[in-house]
DNA sequence: TCCTTAACGGGACTGTGGTGCCATTAAGGT
DNA sequence: ACCTTAATGGCACCACAGTCCCGTTAAGGA
């Protein structure tokens, strides 16, 4: 029993993925039906339906694609230089006309979906574990202590402009995506994110 | 025209936003039916569809009812015992067996509904003035410098709870709450939520 | 080149989410 | 106590998202 993913079926898939994606940014993942899909990727609304079956999947799908896809990570010199990096090119990211709604339907489909949610966290998983060679490059140079949770260092990166974008408060601009790499730095300097246990000063 | 909005008609809300706050964590955001909304709260289906006409309305309508009740902050005498306290009292509400899917619910709600965002703004924007006095109190005892952005620390505190929350990413438990409440002091302290401009040491 | 069959596409069909209509109930003022 | 009318509830109705069926297309192996 033969696999057949070439040709029509991936030129499929690829039409499917880029209408969601216009359909996602212009009318939001609420509002996005699988038939104006179809019809939109000049595809048959069955295929549609029998390759995914929900808007869900087709998000799902859409992650899997991304994750493929590696970002270069920086390398600056300094801990700060590097995540000032990272938080600027989260927050264009966010802000970006088209990918700024994508990311928000994202999260809100995989806030209801099971096989959603675990795509999105491979994919940040994944994105974390590329920038994390920052942090233990900086220990290596005795920026932070030896011991520090790289993943963590990025993670606290990230948070505030995430923070931002799902609850509205607050501005998504340069200024605050520095803001967020210095805290996070002065954070990891002070010891915050060593592992294990350590005594609060 | 006398407004009449007692008796029946707040026993009717009361009815459908505990049906709602139900149905929300049994089945999640995305299978919430206004139809099944209305028989579990015994109330008429053209009475839900007339009030609120869309599940994204119901909950901005519980989010405005949740945004009344307030929640006082903590004064333990120190900005790390305060902001720990605010820290693990996220993370119990988010890990709550009711609140924690409600609160998933209302941030994917406020991905595809503008009224949604604006309510869901408006709740984190009372929530964080609230404990915003615990950093001017610092401030005042000279934990802090003087100028530094009392809400911008507050948020800092809650934003690593959230990113678990949304991006699946890590555990989201007391020594996360901890470690954010440290990791805020600790920039604050350094100086990085000082306003406006100030040099990078 | 030919053959097998996985995958696609069109069109008819249907279950149900959402609306319109109107009689009934009960706030709230006098 | 009575009257006005805002608000509710039941029912019939409709539009359309999602399914089924079946003929057609084109991968991919021999």
């Amino acid at each position: 029993m033969p696999e057949r993913p070439g040709g029509r079926t991936a030129r499929v898939r690829a039409s499917v993925l880029r209408a969601a994606g216009d359909l996602l940014v212009e009318s939001g993942f609420a509002r996005l039906d699988l038939g104006d899909l179809a019809r939109r990727a000049e595809v048959g609304k069955t295929t549609v339906y029998r390759r995914w079956g929900s808007v869900t999947a087709v998000v799902t799908d859409m992650l899997l694609e991304m994750a493929v896809e590696s970002v270069p990570r920086a390398d600056t010199g300094s801990l700060l230089g590097d995540l000032r990096a990272n938080a600027r090119l989260v927050v264009r990211t966010l802000t970006d006309r088209r990918q700024g709604p994508l990311f928000k339907a994202m999260l809100a489909a995989a806030t209801s979906d099971v096989d959603t949610a675990e795509a999105l966290k491979r994919f940040y998983a994944t994105r974390i574990a590329e920038w994390a060679p920052c942090v233990t490059d900086a220990a290596a140079r005795g920026e932070v202590p030896a011991d520090t949770d790289a993943e963590e260092v990025i993670r606290a990166v990230s948070a505030p402009l995430y923070y931002r974008l799902v609850t509205g408060t607050g501005e998504l601009d340069d200024a605050v995506a520095d803001r967020a790499a210095e805290a996070a730095v002065a954070a990891a300097k002070a010891g915050v994110f060593r592992r294990g246990e350590h005594a609060l000063d």
